[in-house]
DNA sequence: TATGCATAAATTGGATCCAATATTTATATT
DNA sequence: AATATAAATATTGGATCCAATTTATGCATA
């Protein structure tokens, strides 16, 4: 048996973003403990944190409920997060990037290059590329020397409002998703460029507009919103993310 | 005596504001709950809130420990919190403010020219500033339709880049907290007039700038820091909010 | 005197019992 | 049948005991 303790949050964070949760599902300490093979006491501190994270919602009264995000909610996430990459971007070029972090972003670029190269993309590239983006926007968080904005965005990093960038939600339209990406791929370029440059009003644009990128996929939970579609919004997101 | 249960986060939290548990104190939670009058329990759900608001560091093993912020953080800090604002008078331009918004931030104004047509101000004049800037900030925030800027904004609403707004830390220059201040309540006009005429970018220009003049505060921290003074930053970053 | 090891102390983590509160259900009354 | 009231249920909140872990202390040894 997996050591309790900590991992209660960490195994009900992955019950949730992964969708076995589903949004809007009730959830109660005892019945939770006792599925989870544990007391009350851990998984009354792991509802408070995921509530604090954002991912649980209080019932008074009646327990937890898995959070429900609506689709302005989640545009309005897009926005939040674009300004606070943005600012990196821009604290970054400010700071000037280390030779390490200089030589990782070029090689994650080549790595783009050569996955985009073929003209087209499959799901396993689209998994590539998600572990790819991940790192190359965490290289200019951590580059704009700024904690803070790790701290904000740490609240909605669950959220939807991510950078273009990994798993298309609907794969099964892959030509779609390879001009998507590809274009994200090629806003990678421009920001590295003007941060490179010490351009930081250019990189901070360049950064907010391809955050914006994300809206588009807003717009298709939108529509499944009113297909009347369940929603698993953590689960996808966060494989979009 | 007082309910217990949820009062122990708040007044946890309001010591540690206050100024009365100093920055870097150890807190370890028998001691505490002791001091309280109350069990483990309800000051370990305490800890780990207030870990995650960022008011308190844990210290694997020894306990926990109220937050040391340095100037770096605090510099930092405020860049988030003009990129957000701006965000939120860019969003509330673009959505149009309600009757009722308009006539109160409009009231909110003109309170503040009477506060600065003597030409001076005094301590009490600075408090009344104080209470009529967070309303200022709180309508915006509000109008932008966007819960993810309040959201993102409450992981740091303790720390000190707010806007210039209220009690001056060196009260004693009340010559020059009027210059400050006067000069951020003209800027309070230019974001309104903006917002009113649904011009988001200038409004989200003039807002960021606006934050930044908060800069100055970070500059006197800075400076105490080195004489090697006793920064309850906390404390007083709060006061200045 | 410095260092490594063993022991003691401090501290958090988990389980369980009891208390308080809010919600739901059932019942009686009009 | 609708409503108010009361009982029952569900649920969280707090206290306390025990276990596990980490840190601090002291002692022996080189």
């Amino acid at each position: 048996m997996s050591k309790p303790g900590q991992h209660v949050i960490s195994r009900l964070r992955q019950m949730i973003l992964s969708g076995e949760l589903e949004s809007g599902q009730r959830l109660a300490e005892i019945p939770t403990a006792e599925q989870l093979g544990v007391s009350r006491t851990p998984v009354r501190i792991a509802f408070r944190t995921l509530e604090q994270e954002g991912l649980l919602t209080k019932l008074s009264g009646r327990g937890y409920m898995v959070r429900q995000v609506t689709q302005a909610e989640i545009s309005g996430s897009i926005e939040v997060r674009g300004v606070l990459e943005g600012l990196a971007a821009r604290q970054a070029a400010e700071n000037t990037l280390s030779k390490a972090q200089t030589n990782e972003l070029r090689e994650l670029l080549k790595q783009g290059d050569d996955l985009f190269a073929k003209g087209s993309i499959n799901e396993q590239d689209l998994a590539i590329y998600h572990d790819m983006n991940q790192r190359f926007h965490q290289i200019i968080i951590e580059a704009s020397l700024n904690p803070a904005i790790a701290e904000a965005l740490s609240r909605n990093e669950h959220l939807p409002f991510a950078s273009v960038s990994a798993l298309a939600f609907d794969r099964n339209n892959l030509v779609q998703e390879y001009r998507r990406f590809n274009f994200a791929h090629m806003q990678h370029h421009a920001v590295f460029d003007a941060i490179h440059n010490g351009q930081g009003s250019r990189a901070e644009a360049i950064m907010r507009e391809h955050a914006n990128a994300t809206h588009g996929y807003a717009k298709i939970f939108s529509q499944m919103e009113k297909n009347g579609e369940k929603m698993h919004v953590l689960n996808n997101i966060n494989s979009i993310i």
